[in-house]
RNA sequence: GCCGACGUAGCUCAGGGGUAGAGCAACUGAUUCGUAAUCAGUAGGUCCGCGGUUCGAUUCCGCGCGUCGGCACCA
């Protein structure tokens, strides 16, 4: 007897095992139909695999949010049948699901070519007309490599001789046509629907390692329906109008040019949001007891020895040479901090000493890593050191995450996440400092109510740290904020302060960036608010637009009085008509149009309207003036 | 760095072995208008760079540079 549990709470008894889908058609012939996948005890199983011990099962349909992995699995299997057929000297090696859809990495000597993609997209919907049944099998290991390396399949005899001894070897048929794979699979190609569309072509190396050959991807999108599909390929739409080196370009924000890889060049209008945002930092900064500093950007290789960098990071600095010295340019802050700190004697008493700095940084990134202002080579981090005692730490940690929640909040991010990484393979220190500093920051993360996920040895080579990753208003992720703990560099540096007990001790460092790179940043804030910025960012907050020129007087006039506020002001008094200014200001997404025509001249007053409404609000100039100077403050 | 695609006016893009094309922007003139494009005209090019093939190359081929999409990298 086996009793089936269903989600119902209903029990249903057999004799001997029984299938998902023998089991989908005693429930009834809908269900029979819609079935894909079965899941025993919370597991995704494939539908004819006999259950013959009791378990609890749900019947998985296309409703079920966890079918759109098995979907997109079998994408990727359609897919590379189908690539096989077209082009039959390909061999096949991985191809999971992924986010929002697949992918099937492909080793093949000629190039796939993006028309290619339109060829392979139409087999695939071939295969699933022919609605194939999928069946599951399971081979001897032995049998297998030998039969994976007579049809020339090296890479999956490869995979098959790397799986672990205890785990069953098994194939999925579909048609003629087979492939090796953990499963589980739906019932039959049909299942799949046609949903799906073939996105890109990349190239991926073998198991993820730039030492082994470089493959072929095809990443594809896979939906349930075809609404979903649409959607999806709408969504993409929108981010790309988003996309921060488009705004730079339409907003005249920014530009980056071949001459200067990897660094940008700031535009009037996109400085002026790069200096809001840094006079808001530092406001937020001085509120929390940070002092700031400024150090040189070309050190001498000595200093870069003693902190480590030169041993651990030589070959993303950038190198000067002079008078037969070796300069550096700084690629941290830390090691100049340290100097500064090092000025003087320090005494507990100075303790926490927090040192801020725009930092000027340069990192030779690999030139395909390079992406608008979200990688560059030049950058300036909102960088600051915590020097402090180890009793401090649990405290210091915690003011930093009050101040990083406080800042993400006040730029509209309040979904954050943290991972915590802890030693990685190459480091400084040896394993009591190591130990002593995760178990720190693991101590006060707790005390500060913090969750987070464990990413294990990504921690820096002085200690581990904190990455705080932000979502962005259409769900895209961000890794901005840092913390990081360090007893090595303190050391190496030879920092000290002198304790209540007489005696010198070491301090430990607090590495922190809310922020990160400004120049990100920037970028995630323009993808944020598709350039649409908070007043107190907005370049141009208002622009004074005429209806005749005989307001003109007036129009400057309002506009001096705004500017005298502290607004960020222009006129347009050109020979248009309002509809075309209205048009072309709003298209720049300047937040607040401040229309005169006579009427306006004449009764000193102001039609406001702003970014977004296609209302006005008439006020005198003088109320007009104290809102929008209320509306521009920055928070804080 | 690796694989692939791409590089044409300020911008977005079309074209193609024989004098280089559009829209928008710019400039000039007319229009003075009440909330998302007034009309007319003018000007604008090393078709990324260097080689090669050709009577002739922006177009075809090779190399280089850059950009884009991924991969690897991101202390």
């Amino acid at each position: 007897m086996v009793a089936i549990t269903l989600p119902d709470g209903s029990v249903r008894r057999y004799d001997g095992a029984i299938t998902g889908e023998k089991l989908a058609v005693d429930i009834g012939p809908g269900l029979a139909k819609a079935a894909l996948a079965i899941k025993i005890g919370g597991v995704m199983k494939d539908l004819t695999l006999p259950i013959n011990t009791d378990s609890t099962v749900a019947i998985v349909t296309k409703k079920d949010p966890d079918a759109l992995e098995l979907l997109r699995h079998d994408a990727a299997h359609v897919m590379a049948e189908a690539v096989q057929e077209l082009f039959p000297k390909t061999q096949v090696t991985i191809g999971p699901s992924i986010e929002n859809g697949f992918y099937y990495d492909f080793a093949r000597s000629e190039p796939f070519s993006p028309d290619d993609l339109a060829k392979i997209e139409a087999k695939m919907r071939e295969i699933v007309d022919r609605d194939e049944k999928i069946v599951r099998e399971e081979w001897p290991r032995h049998e297998a490599i030998k039969y994976f390396k007579g049809i020339g399949e090296d890479y999956k005899a490869e995979i098959i001789q790397d799986l672990p001894e205890s785990e069953p070897i098994t194939v999925y048929k579909q048609g003629k046509w087979l492939d090796l794979c953990r499963g589980p699979h739906l019932p039959s190609t049909g299942k799949l629907g046609k949903a799906f569309k073939l996105m890109k072509l990349a190239g991926a190396y073998w198991r993820g390692d730039s030492k082994n050959a470089m493959l072929q991807r095809i990443y594809g999108t896979a939906w349930t329906d075809e609404k979903q599909l649409k959607d999806y390929l709408t969504m993409l739409e929108e981010a790309e109008k988003r996309d921060h080196r488009r705004l730079g370009k339409e907003m005249d924000l920014f530009h980056l040019q071949e001459e200067a890889q990897g660094a940008v060049f700031w535009h009037p209008k996109g400085w002026t949001v790069y200096r809001s945002l840094q006079m808001y930092m530092r406001k937020r900064l001085d509120a929390a007891g940070y002092v700031e500093v400024n150090t040189p950007m070309l050190v001498d290789r000595v200093l870069w020895e003693r902190s480590g960098h030169w041993e651990n990071y030589r070959q993303n600095m950038f190198i000067a040479e002079s008078e037969e010295r070796f300069l550096a340019v700084k690629p941290m802050n830390c090691p100049c901090h340290v100097q500064i700190y090092n000025q003087g004697i320090k005494s507990y008493r100075d303790l926490p000493l927090r040192m801020a700095e725009f930092g000027s940084c340069h990192r030779n990134e690999a030139s395909g890593a390079l992406h608008g202002l979200m990688r560059v080579r030049a950058f300036v981090q909102d960088d600051a050191h915590i020097f402090c005692t180890e009793d401090q730490i649990k405290s210091e940690t915690k003011g930093f995450i009050d101040l990083l929640r406080t800042v993400y909040a006040d730029l509209g991010f309040n979904d954050v996440r943290v991972l915590f990484s802890d030693r990685p393979p190459v480091r400084a220190g040896d394993d009591t400092i190591w130990d002593k500093a995760e178990g720190a920051l693991r101590d006060a993360t707790s005390a500060a109510g913090l969750e987070t996920k464990l990413n294990s040895g990504d921690g820096a080579f002085y200690g581990p740290k904190l990455d705080f990753i932000l979502r962005d208003a259409i769900g895209r992720e961000w890794q901005c904020g840092t913390f990081q703990v360090d007893f090595v560099l303190p050391e190496r540096l030879g920092a000290e302060y002198v304790g209540e007990d007489g005696a010198k001790h070491r301090p430990v460092m607090l590495h922190r960036a809310i922020l990160g790179s400004m120049e990100r940043f920037m970028g995630v804030l323009i993808e944020n608010y598709a350039g649409k910025f908070p007043m107190w960012l907005a370049p141009l907050q208002v622009v004074v637009a005429t209806i005749t020129s005989d307001a003109n007087a007036y129009a400057q006039d309002v506009a001096k009085t705004l500017q005298k506020a502290g607004l960020r002001v222009e006129t347009d008094l050109r020979n248009e008509k309002i509809n075309y200014k209205v048009r072309e200001h709003s298209l720049a997404k300047v937040p607040i149009i401040a229309v005169v025509g006579m009427k306006e001249a004449e009764g000193r007053s102001v039609a406001l309207r702003r970014l977004g409404g296609n209302s006005q609000e008439i006020l005198a100039l003088a109320e007009a003036t104290d809102r929008l100077t209320v509306e521009c403050a920055m928070p804080g």
